[in-house]
DNA sequence: GTCGAAGTTAAAGTCGACTTCATGTCAAGG
DNA sequence: CCTTGACATGAAGTCGACTTTAACTTCGAC
């Protein structure tokens, strides 16, 4: 049994692609973690790099950390998360990103719910304010992060 | 014939929606214009309505000022724009809005295309690097905004 | 033991997209 | 005329998400 081989700095920020920067800046604000050597350098467990490849996906599409962070808080700290666990966090974010796809789409296709009706209500608009669930997110256009 | 009744400042935030100091901010930015009264104070044509609209839909779904402003200036300058105008710029962004589209459903449906593939070769996966085009965007996530 | 690559920290800087503030001017109804 | 609410300006502040800088320390191959 291979007991657990720890990643180094360089190593991660080879694998993930991530700056070293960006891996402490997430650490302090306990996105990730990592174990330390007697001389204070970090030692990273191989799953570091799934909650990476999670938290760049969900920032690419443009969620922020603090969404990221309430979702990874979901995951079981006991044992090592599943593939299931990961999907069920994806899952629950569908009714959010159906609405983000949605207006995708709309502004694709030539903005005709908005632009081309000639509403210009913004404030109600659908595609303005997706499914009106915008409000919850704060006054106007602060849907998107 | 009506000729142009002006819009006031009020108006326009009460009609967009938008804050005062944002506009002017869209303003020093050139992303919208207006005339001025003998006493300084601007007033705007409705066809800013329409501009805002749109800049507001384009923001909503992530897209950065630099870009809208980029589309904008397709826009004809001699004519008011028409309906086909908006319809051309929103189709031309086809590409970048499904590569986005994409990879909101990719993440909606459980990162089965990354985090459940087991590639975890960010720095290469299409969920994390929609297209392989996010490289004209600089190195790595900041792929949206 | 030596040495260079790799790693550490706290603090400050950056960037986009606005907002807030302090202070002063305009417009229009009474 | 006068007042009051709407509007103007430049400068500074804010927020998220990092990066950069400066000044060390550790690791590990030799």
């Amino acid at each position: 049994m291979v007991t657990s081989e720890l990643l180094t700095m360089g190593e991660v920020t080879r694998r993930s692609g991530m700056a070293a920067s960006a891996l402490r800046y997430y650490e302090r604000e306990k996105l990730i973690s990592a174990t330390r050597t007697t001389g204070g350098q970090r030692r990273y467990e191989r799953g570091v790099l799934r909650r990476l490849a999670f938290i760049r996906a969900a920032r690419n599409v443009g969620l922020s950390l603090e969404e990221v962070r309430e979702a990874l808080a979901r995951l079981p700290s006991s044992r090592t998360p599943t593939k299931a666990d990961w999907t069920a966090i994806s899952r629950s974010w569908r009714q959010r990103l159906n609405e983000q796809i949605q207006a995708l789409e709309a502004l694709r296709d030539g903005l005709d719910s908005c632009i081309g009706c000639g509403c210009l209500s913004l404030a109600r608009c659908r595609i303005s304010n997706p499914g009106d669930s915008a409000a919850r997110y704060g006054v106007g256009a602060v849907y998107l992060r």
